[in-house]
DNA sequence: TAAGATTGAAAGTTCAATCTTT
DNA sequence: AAAGATTGAACTTTCAATCTTA
């Protein structure tokens, strides 16, 4: 059975989910953040990009890689790269063969990160964590798995 | 039994949760942010006050009730507010009796609300909705509703 | 030309200071 | 002084145009 496409106006319940949605990010991903930037200078995006060159590069990351597992734009990239290499935090070096940008971390932005990795992790805890069971968290990462495969059509 | 608060590095599935909620919402939002910004010409931020002036207080709404609802700063809302009085979609007005500011929504901006509800249900349905099955949505609406509580602390 | 990256200007957000009225 | 709102400057994000090299 194909079905036709709605356009009539969000019941009651789908709108609580579409706004629970929002909340979410909104209010409970925001504290976390937040407790971040005010205990070790690091930004929402700054910690993103010092810990997925940690974690997924060892330090070293082609600005691709980067880009496509933040999900941003490029020119958004870009100039939060510049922002971060006047801070010494990282620096963009070319990669060996060919005409790609790499970018790889600095030491100050390692001792920076590594001081706030366990800041991370108890504010993602406190905040979140904490309040989900396994049995929920299964559910969500499923629901999450499926959501992002639709998306890549 | 008094649970320490663990610094100790997020576990692996720690960590696929914890991203698994920030793609929930930043990728969700982002999609139906953007169809309607293309198909109506208001932005996420535009859609939010217009729908709330006509939802909550049929066509007008105090500043604050706009701000509590929204859980901006009030440097946002005046800021967003000042742009969308240029664009006549709304003007501030006094408050009969006392010193608060009301916003009012102008024809201009019910008409455009109007216009963009249906693009909206549709985009919800479609990039959200559609993938999410009842229990999956009770689930993260109760998830809110506990991490909104306990935030209120 | 097409992909990868950068740039500058415009739009949006935040922070701190200010203004206004009770 | 305290609450409600605004302002300007700094910062971040987006958009469109441009630059550079395979």
């Amino acid at each position: 059975v194909t079905k036709a496409r709605s356009n009539k106006p969000l019941t009651t319940e789908e709108r609580e989910l579409w706004h629970a949605l929002k909340k979410l990010s909104d209010v409970s991903l925001a504290s976390v953040g937040n407790t971040i930037e005010a205990e070790t200078g690091l930004s929402g995006a700054d910690f993103g990009i010092l810990s997925r060159l940690v974690e997924l590069g060892d330090g070293v990351l082609p600005q691709q890689s980067l880009q496509a597992s933040l999900g941003w734009q490029k020119s958004r990239l870009s100039h939060q790269l510049t922002r971060m290499e006047t801070r010494k935090l990282l620096r963009r070096c070319e990669s060996e063969t060919g005409r790609r940008v790499h970018v790889e971390i600095l030491p100050k932005g390692t001792a920076t990160i590594e001081a706030a990795y366990p800041v991370h992790a108890i504010a993602v805890r406190e905040y979140v964590l904490k309040h989900i069971d396994a049995k929920e968290g299964a559910v969500l990462i499923q629901l999450v798995r499926r959501l992002e495969k639709s998306l890549e059509n």
